[in-house]
DNA sequence: CCTAACAGTTAGGCTACCTAACTATGACCG
DNA sequence: CGGTCATAGTTAGGTAGCCTAACTGTTAGG
């Protein structure tokens, strides 16, 4: 990529749009996160303990540094959320057996009845924004999701 | 409302989807902030004071209090901005004329500079990420931002 | 073995929030 | 007027979530 491609105009024009309505989500996010129990940070980390879990073929539990890295944050913001969790007993740490340097993380049982709750209760406030929408802004709103997913996608690489 | 609707699964799956591309999107977020200069904070508060600054009818500036329900923030967290701002030189406040209990806060030059070199950096950073796209994927997003933009305003009400 | 790379934790610091308590002014009303 | 109540902002103190740097222990390779 050379230094100086022009900038398309329409290009900049979307890119601070989109930055613009980033913005102004921090509003809904704070109102989603609102609902006491687990913080937003909290949420996430039990989420990726929840799909990296029992089902991969792991031995069980997720790896410190897989979790810093899926949550983009660096290794010792993970291990404090981590330690947070035990506290509340919503996850469990346990030594590797294959590498007594790493550390595997699993939810509890009371963790995972944790994430389903906050998911629920935090779906049903989104539902509820999105109820005032027309049809056909929910169906753009639908649209975009993808391609939002797509950038997401792309800047985790 | 009610209590029991009985919740359309379509709704909430909506919502869940969104919820989750809104969670992921603090990557790029952090992304953008990550470009130095001003925190997303500081622009935010700075943004409010070139809108709401010499183009409305007042005397000039914005009142504390004013800032702080724009940007979502407590009046507390906002005269903690303003005083970091005025520090950096960026923003400048004074006493109302008309009430002695408020203060007007508005741009210095170096402010209105600073405002338009961090957006101009940022808008570029995002056309970068944006330029990836298909046309299909940047029209699809294109068309949501309005509906992004109605849900954050009916928020702010 | 011994050194280098790696996994995680600990320590210390920063930003951006918050609530509660305080100061000062304005506004209302008898 | 003068008292009381409301309003505008600041100050004080606390929390969450992130960071870098420094440290401990483990593994892997020559």
């Amino acid at each position: 990529m050379t230094v100086s491609e022009p900038a398309d105009p329409g290009l900049v024009a979307l890119a601070q749009d989109f930055r613009e309505a980033l913005r102004h989500s921090i509003y809904l996010v704070r109102r989603l996160d609102a609902d006491g129990e687990l913080s937003a940070a909290q949420l996430s980390t039990l989420k990726m303990l929840m799909e990296g879990g029992p089902t991969s073929r792991e031995p069980s539990g997720v790896r410190v540094g897989d979790i810093a890295r899926n949550l983009g944050v660096k290794v010792p913001s993970a291990t404090e959320q981590i330690i947070k969790l035990e506290r509340a007993g919503l996850a469990r740490r346990e030594p590797d057996p294959h590498d007594a340097r790493a550390v595997r993380v699993a939810l509890t049982e009371a963790g995972l009845a944790a994430v389903d709750a906050a998911n629920e209760r935090r779906n049903a406030v989104m539902a509820g924004i999105l109820s005032s929408l027309s049809d056909g802004d929910r169906a753009a709103l639908a649209a975009a999701l993808p391609v939002i997913g797509k950038i997401n996608a792309t800047l985790q690489a």
